[in-house]
DNA sequence: ATCACTTATATGTATTATGAATATTACATA
DNA sequence: TATGTAATATTCATAATACATATAAGTGAT
């Protein structure tokens, strides 16, 4: 900004500003389905829809440290990937007021979901259903556990379009398919992740080579237990080495 | 947010609000070099260091709109390709008072870049330093006229650096390339610009079979006119089919 | 005019990545 | 011990890519 649209800005009551607050998109995987946690509202505007839980940021919190809180708070959580998605800034977006909110993505493994699920009874675990293939875009929103499509509130259906379509950008050149997963895991699993996302079954030869041709597997030497055919190794994430 | 935190923001005394603002990187080539506009500060806080134009969002303005009308006041330009970066929100980022910053990606081709120099003497073209390779990440910062390391204001080459990486990451499947060029342009100034942003040589003709193979270019059968050896055909952008 | 020079454009080849089919291995259960 | 099933390994054809080299099309000097 320049120095004459600051100054103006000094005296607080001279500009209306908006509000800011985090709105979090917890997302994990159920039966092979993402999955979305919902709050639903109690009050006007959207009553009785389901939104995705969020907080105001405060005037002394980062807005890491904000989604860190409404994570705690909502979530039960205290750590979880989290990362920035996108701001959501339209004038009308929420009828009550002027309200900027910069939308996280929270990926959680199955267990921390479930957990979440029971610290916090009122969250409803939603099925995600993206109407499109590929990269192509547009709303997306959630299944009721009886198969019901939920119009989510405010733009809310927008924020989990761009969730979406983040995860299947950076899905195969970044780490976020390990945040869906348990410490340790099969490379089957993994490809589970990776086609619950993308929405396309893959190859699997194929897909395990690229994956630990990528050098980010280590092998523990384990196998899973109680498996009724074969059972596939165990594999833990490892960081790839900076070079 | 949930009601009880929005009822007690109704009162807008209730709780301090953060300003927000939006930060542009304007960013074209020159002479096969990344280039960003800058702003000199005539005032406390890094006062004679330089950083991003920027601007207030007002109460009845999207971001998007915002960035827009930043992008007509500080470059005097009216349309440009204009992409949401992040939003920075520490809470330290401004000594003055608590400011989110909406960063905004303006990419400029070279007429573009040099009509904003034109219609506003203040900015300052500087080269873009980036001290790193592929996608390592950390501060950049920009490069006066004279060769001198420009250390940027608040947190502005920590916005650099996330255009930078922005960019690069999406160079190739993108039409991000194309924003920096001319409506005709050759095989050869398009390479340029992906050398340039990258920050290294790329193989020639393997470089024209992809682009070509994308079906994203359109030849013209026209030729560039004045080159001291064999002429290059000029190619037209063309937007990928949809389907 | 002809030739040298330079860059655009085209072609060829080795290497690597990928997709699909098939074979082998390991374990539980009947 | 045989059988079923999925994990793992192998094979091969095809596609993508990097690199080297060849040809084409202009300008300017001789």
């Amino acid at each position: 900004m320049n120095e004459t649209d600051f100054l103006k800005e000094y005296d607080p009551s001279a500009f209306q500003r908006p509000s800011v607050t985090v709105d979090l998109v917890l997302l994990g995987l159920r039966e092979s389905r993402p999955t979305v946690l919902l709050v639903r509202r109690a009050e006007y505007p959207h009553i009785g829809h389901w939104a995705l839980p969020g907080g105001f940021v405060g005037i002394d919190e980062s807005l890491d440290d904000a989604a860190a809180r409404v994570l705690r708070e909502k979530a039960g959580m205290a750590h979880a990937h989290l990362e920035q998605l996108y701001t959501f800034g339209a004038v009308d977006r929420d009828p009550r007021m002027r309200i900027v909110s910069v939308a996280y993505l929270a990926l959680l493994s199955e267990q921390a979901l479930e957990a979440a699920l029971s610290a916090m009874p009122a969250l409803l675990p939603a099925a995600i259903q993206v109407p499109w293939a590929g990269e192509a875009g547009g709303p997306v929103n959630g299944l009721s556990p009886d198969n019901e499509t939920l119009s989510l509130a405010f733009d809310h259906a927008d924020i989990l379009a761009t969730a979406m379509l983040r995860l299947r950008g950076k899905l195969d050149y970044s780490d976020v398919a390990f945040a869906l997963l348990p410490e340790l895991f099969t490379l089957r699993q993994l490809q589970d992740v990776h086609e619950a996302i993308l929405g396309t079954p893959l190859n699997k030869p194929a897909f395990r080579r690229r994956q630990l041709d990528k050098g980010w597997l280590a092998a523990t030497g384990a196998h899973e237990a109680g498996a009724a055919y074969r059972p596939a190794e165990l594999y833990r994430f490892q960081r790839p080495v900076t070079n």
